[in-house]
DNA sequence: TCATCACATCAAAATTATTCGATTTGATAA
DNA sequence: TTATCAAATCGAATAATTTTGATGTGATGA
């Protein structure tokens, strides 16, 4: 039994163009939401309802300091990401030959 | 430089409800359109919809047979997408402490 | 050939996602 | 307190995705 719609919700945030600009700026370390902008061609709302997808899958974390937010990539989210896919792509040997010891 | 729009398909796959439990399914080994069909809540148009971005997306793939389809999850297909998802969420070191030695 | 079956494609409708300007919130500093 | 700045949220518009019934296509078999 999965809850296919937190699962779904996990790759969202690979699902887009500027989310994915904004991964690659996050690889190369920490950045604050304001240098974000002035690399991406989104307005703030934007890069806010961007940011709010991407932390809600996970992958992304932001850590306020004062007024600003600087937004990171987690390695534990990451981490749940890639085992989440082997697994979802991984063949099922035990009902593959009708074993019947899976439920579903 | 990167195409994002090529990695964005790829995810794609892993964003929906539907197609989860289509990857499910075939997890336990090559099955027909039918067979699909018989085991979700879905009309035939949109399970064809949803194995033409599942196939588009290089982890699920079709073999012909007469009047049958049979899908299957590729291999070859998933091991890109899990290299893409380790690429994405990778610390980029090199550019990390601005060495200068990564364009972008 | 003609009927039938499996699947793809089309066209239209319904639902979601994305975008932006305006506004709000929450923190900082004068 | 008041002004200011960064970021989130709201509201409305637009764009993209998803869904279905109807139809088209291509293979099979009578």
């Amino acid at each position: 039994m999965e809850d296919y719609a937190a699962e779904a919700k996990v790759f969202k945030a690979f699902c887009d163009v500027n989310r994915l600009q904004i991964l690659e700026l996050l690889r190369s370390g920490e950045k604050c939401a304001c240098v974000l902008l002035e690399n991406l061609q989104i307005s703030q709302s934007t890069l806010s309802y961007h940011m709010k997808i991407l932390c809600d899958s996970g992958v992304v974390v932001g850590r306020a300091e004062g007024k600003w937010t600087h937004y990171s990539i987690s390695e534990q989210g990451s981490q749940v990401a890639r085992q989440l896919l082997e697994r979802l792509t991984a063949k099922n040997i035990c009902t593959q030959y009708s074993c019947g010891c899976v439920k579903k």
